[in-house]
RNA sequence: GUGGGUAUAGCUCAGUCGGCUAGAGCGCCAGAUUGUGGCUCUGGAGGUCGCCGGUUCAAUCCCGGUUACUCACCCCA
C-alpha cells in the first residue's frame, strides 16, 4: 500500500463541490474588482525565491522543496506566489500595459513543514497583486477585495488586523533604535533572535519565546517612528477603510515573516481555525520589483489559504450531495441496451442520468437510486420493450421524493420536457 | 527542527489484569414469493489488532525502537 506524501490531501467528490464554490466566488469577486488571472509555473529557479522572499526567512532557509534538474539547475517548488508573479510581470513587460497591473491567482504551493491543523506541505493559495500604484486607495481596494470575498462566502468570525512597518526612509533609523534596544539585552535573546538582530531586528518582535517577548515589550514601536510619508499613507489607509465601513484593529505586532514587506501590512484571522489562525496575510512591498531586477515599482498584495477557508466553511455547512435527475432501472440485457441509449440521449441534452452498472435486482437498483439521491426513476423491462423487443416509448415516471408515479409517460415527452416536475404539477 | 497524544473492520470506537475461531454500532453486499426505494427483520463479506525487535510456554495487550496520523511550538496562508 502506497500512501499519499506527508502533509498532502486528497480532495474527494464530497468536498470538491465546496472547493469549486470557493474558486467560482474568487473568480467572480476578482472580475468585479477588475483583476486578471495569471498562471505561473509550479517550479522556478531557486534564486528567485532566495532573492524575492528573502534568504533570512524560515521559508527559504528550511522549508523549500529544492532539487537539481537533469541539467544541473537548482529548481524549487514555489513556496508562495508573489515572487513568481513579480518575475512574470517583468519578464512579460506587463508594465508596458496601461497601469496599474492588477492580477490574481489560485495556485498550489509547497513548503517542507511539519503538518498540523491548517498547515500542509502542499497547500493552495488565492493571491492578489497590484503593481504600479503607490496610493493608499490601492491598499484599501486590495483589503476590501479580501473582506468582500469572505462576506460573499458567508465566512463569519473574521478579524482584520493592520499595521504599518515603515519604508526604506524610516526603517533604517528605526532598526537602529531596535538594534540598540536588543543589543543591550543580547545575552537573554534566543538563538534565532541573535541571528535576526543583525539581518532583520524587527522580526524579534514577532518571536514567541517568552523571554524575547518580554524584552520586545519595552522595545520602541514602529508606529512611533514612521516617517511623514508613511504616517500619512497609513492614516489614509485607515480612513479609506472607515469610508467603506470595514472594521479593523491596529496590531503593532504584525511584522510578517517575509522580508519584502513595506508600509501597510495586514492579516485576516479567524477564531474557528485553531492555532494557525491566519486566513489571509499581505501587505505592501514597494521594494520587491527592484530587488528582482525591475525599475522602481510600488506593489501590494495578499495571499489567502484555501485549505483554511475550506476548514471554516466545512464546519459551517453540510456538504451537498451531487445527486442525479433520473435513475433508469433495468430488467435484462435488452432493456439495458435501451436504457443506455435513453440515458445517452438525456445526458446529451444536459440531464444527469444514471443506470445500473452491476446487474442488480430491481429492488437493489431502487435502493441504490434512493441512496444516490435520484430525483426521478423509471423502470425499463419487457413491459416497456414490447413484443419485438424495441422500446414501446411508454414508461412510468416515479417521483422519488414523494413516491408519486405518473403512468404512461411517452419517452419522447420525457426527452422533450426540461422540468420533469411538471408531470407532477410542481 | 522540538514536544505531547493516538494507532484494533471502510468509518466511530469497545476489549483482552498476557491464554480457545478479536467484538459492537454505522456503512457495504444479499435475502424477506415472482418488476419498484426510504422503516423493520435475517444473513454475508471485510481485520497479518500500524511495522520491526525483545520478554514469555504464550503478545493485539508488557518493554524498546520505528513509521504514520494528530495537536501544539517555531514559522506561515
Amino acid at each position: 500500500m502506497i500512501n499519499k506524501p506527508r502533509g498532502t490531501e486528497d480532495i474527494l467528490p464530497k468536498d470538491s463541490a465546496l472547493w469549486r464554490k470557493i474558486e467560482n466566488t474568487i473568480h467572480e469577486v476578482c472580475e468585479n474588482f477588475g483583476y486578471g488571472e495569471i498562471r505561473t509555473p509550479t517550479f522556478e529557479a531557486t534564486e528567485l525565491f532566495e532573492r524575492g522572499v528573502g534568504d533570512t526567512t524560515d521559508v527559504v532557509q528550511k522549508e523549500m522543496y529544492t532539487f537539481l534538474d537533469k541539467g544541473e539547475r537548482s529548481m524549487t517548488l514555489r513556496p508562495e506566489g508573489t515572487a513568481s508573479v513579480v518575475r512574470a510581470f517583468l519578464e512579460n513587460s506587463l508594465y508596458a500595459n496601461p497601469q496599474p497591473t492588477k492580477l490574481y491567482y489560485i495556485i498550489p504551493c509547497y513548503r517542507y513543514e511539519k503538518p498540523q491543523a491548517g498547515r500542509l506541505r502542499e497547500f493552495h493559495q488565492f493571491g492578489v497583486e497590484v503593481f504600479g500604484a503607490a496610493r493608499a486607495t490601492v491598499d484599501v481596494e486590495v483589503i476590501s477585495l479580501a473582506v468582500n470575498l469572505l462576506e460573499r462566502l458567508g465566512v463569519s468570525g473574521v478579524e482584520l488586523n493592520i499595521n504599518s512597518i515603515g519604508c526604506p526612509d524610516c526603517r533604517p533609523s528605526y532598526n537602529e533604535k531596535l538594534r540598540a534596544h536588543f543589543e543591550a539585552r543580547k545575552d537573554k535573546l534566543c538563538e534565532t533572535c541573535l541571528g535576526r538582530l543583525e539581518k532583520n531586528p524587527m522580526r524579534i518582535i514577532d518571536c514567541k519565546s517568552p523571554v524575547c517577548g518580554e524584552i520586545a515589550q519595552g522595545a520602541p514601536k514602529v508606529s512611533d517612528h514612521l516617517c511623514e510619508s508613511c504616517e500619512t499613507h497609513f492614516s489614509s489607509v485607515k480612513s479609506g477603510l472607515d469610508n467603506l465601513s470595514i472594521t479593523y484593529n491596529i496590531d503593532p505586532n504584525i511584522v510578517r515573516g517575509l522580508d519584502y514587506y513595506t508600509k501597510t501590512v495586514f492579516e485576516l484571522t479567524s477564531n474557528a481555525l485553531g492555532a494557525q489562525s491566519a486566513l489571509c496575510g499581505g501587505g505592501r512591498y514597494d521594494g520587491l520589483v527592484t530587488t528582482l531586477g525591475g525599475s522602481e515599482t510600488p506593489a501590494i498584495g495578499f495571499a489567502m489559504g484555501l485549505e483554511r477557508l475550506v476548514r471554516i466553511l466545512g464546519q459551517q455547512q453540510e456538504a451537498e450531495t451531487n445527486g442525479c435527475d433520473l435513475f433508469i432501472t433495468t430488467i435484462g440485457d435488452v432493456a439495458l441496451q435501451a436504457a443506455e441509449k435513453l440515458a445517452y440521449t438525456l445526458r446529451q441534452s444536459g440531464k444527469s442520468v444514471q443506470i445500473d452498472l452491476l446487474g442488480r435486482s430491481v429492488k437493489a437498483q431502487m435502493k441504490y437510486a434512493d441512496k444516490i439521491g435520484a430525483k426521478y426513476s423509471v423502470v425499463l423491462g419487457d413491459d416497456e420493450l414490447g413484443e419485438d423487443k424495441r422500446v414501446k416509448h411508454i414508461v412510468n415516471l416515479k417521483n422519488m421524493q414523494t413516491g408519486e408515479t405518473k403512468e404512461d409517460v411517452l419517452i419522447a415527452e420525457l426527452v422533450n420536457t426540461s422540468d420533469w416536475g411538471t408531470f407532477f404539477n410542481e
